[in-house]
DNA sequence: GATGAATGAGGTTTCATTCAT
DNA sequence: AATGAATGAAACCTCATTCAT
């Protein structure tokens, strides 16, 4: 099973993980500390220790629903040709994964010094590689790459950084895919074929 | 000689910014220590008391070093015309002040939750928006935007982010500055002329 | 088995208020370091902080203890005619208010400075006003409403001030009520009844 | 020459002991830093000590403004038959004393746990005791003792404890001292020639 | 499934003071 | 007559963590 401890488990977990993510994402993850998360929750800290090992350990458990989907997603592209369809479904893909995990994403994104130095550091960047290799190709000139590279980071930003833009969401969303999409097309075309 | 008042007039004020740049950009703003720049100085923690009113003052007068450019930069562009030739411009002369501040710049982009809730947030903040501002056109499309947004965050995500990709680091930044320069061109190439 | 819920549990809270008290009459609030507190009680800082939020609030917890008395003195007079009578037996549960929280009263009277500048300072001083309100009748002469405030003084001055006067305590606090009790008969008399 | 330094002494030093005594009797002693004292003046620390060997020192300075004329007093004191016409000129010229340096007093008296350790504090202590000795008979009852500590404390409390008194200050002086000397007289009048 | 009580380490900041210039 | 630079000590306070109950 899936559950640890309980067939039912406590929804608590689950509370802490929902106001930890809330509040990291809101003040960065050194400035939250596990008093507030507690007291937000009408908890004492030593409730979160039944929970959890660390405060780290909060952190690594939402981590963990990034990187399943983002794992799913590598391995279904690398049973796929590597070919331009591919990356440009690679993108959709990644881009519902985001979505379906923003505030976790701009927490990662805005807390990268953190991050880094944090076991999830490791993992994350390793998954960021990984796509990026499959997107770019191997013998490409250096603004092919920079170009795929660009690709993904305009989907990172993308999340949080079109406040001064309007339309709605989706509409954005939408373009900011597009905009990646034509990026790595770019990338393609400048490849010669050989 | 060359100091013509003092001759070794305190250069400790230098100092402390050299090496507080060093440690918050190593392992971020709140996880550096006054302790540690002290004794990395060997001097005392209220030596840097001497010189800076707070923690975060050190940090306000890191920022300040790159603001001048920046604010040059957008009074420039102001006092021209609005128009494909100028953004480009802009571009490259950001890029200049983004390489000349490169730390400083790693820093930031590492650090967003913290600077955000600190008082250069709002500054910084500010001018990426006014840099933004200039380079989009007002009623182009929402794709438009999203290039002109990524044009900036490729610069900054290129700071830091292409380890990853051979080249001579002069080489790799002449690519990102063209993958820039690209997609500017492309979000005014979509703008019906009226 | 006095106790019946936890027998033991932790009266630390009110062992720091002891200490707190003691020290902060023996050389000030200023002067009494949170470190000496603990110190003395054999715990850490940190557990200060577990059961008051900061050193102000240690006090406060202690001001609270001479405010509930007064209070019920107050809110007693005030249900009582308005005549020499009840001013005197004012006085007379006055002292033993004050005499019941001696030591609080010391601190409070030889650290005005500091308690004026502290929260508890307007609780105090709105409690002195109030008592001086109902001893001095609205209209009477400007000499007849300073024997009122000195009938308070008097007794505020008289717990520690009476040190080169021979006389077993209880004498001398006896004769401190007898002078202020004349002091208010004093500015009752010289009222013109109207 | 009372002046140790120069014929004519600097005005920076009386600046100092101006400004101090305004921040000593705001705040507090404890809370009044030299770094405030220095900024309002718009001096360095330093200068402060080349005025003054310590913090205390210039607190020293400016009670010695109120020793001498109560010494004065004191020595006139001795000098005059033991009797109540004496006792009363003697309050008479204290008051006097009070107001001249009343900043000063108001100072001493919210901060006597401060000025107890410090070495003023005996200094005070010893001229309030010469004070009361003379006005009370050495074998009158309590009571008798306790309204001549009265009379002084009165004094004391009157210099800044009448603000809910209406009626202009010179008013409310006579008043005070009216009822101190009214004490005293009341105290020897319970005193059966022996 | 959680609490109450506490700790040890460390944080930022302030202070009175010194001394060469 | 005063400054600039620095220090050592100590202040208040917060944090992640532990553990018996």
């Amino acid at each position: 099973m899936a559950t640890p401890h309980h067939p039912r488990r406590s929804d608590t977990r689950r509370r802490i993980q929902d106001v930890a993510l809330e509040l990291f994402s809101e003040h960065g993850y050194e400035k939250t500390s596990l008093r507030e998360i507690a007291e937000r929750l009408d908890v004492t800290k030593a409730a979160l220790y039944y929970h959890f090992k660390t405060k780290e350990d909060i952190l690594v458990s939402l981590a963990d629903d990034l990187a399943g989907p983002v794992d799913e997603l590598i391995a279904w592209a690398e049973s796929q040709p590597r070919n331009l369809a591919t990356k440009q479904e690679m993108l959709r893909r990644y881009s519902d994964a985001l979505w379906n995990a923003a505030p976790l994403f701009r927490f990662i994104q805005e807390n990268q010094a953190t991050v880094r130095d944090l076991s999830i550091g490791e993992s994350i960047k390793s998954r960021v590689n990984a796509l990026n290799e499959m997107l770019k190709e191997p013998r490409s000139s250096v603004s092919a790459q920079v170009r795929c590279m660009t690709a993904l980071f305009a989907m990172h930003a993308g999340m949080f950084a079109t406040q001064n833009i309007e339309g709605d969401p989706q509409e954005k969303r939408a373009a900011i895919l597009e905009v990646a999409l034509d990026l790595v097309a770019q990338a393609e075309a400048s490849v010669v074929p050989g």
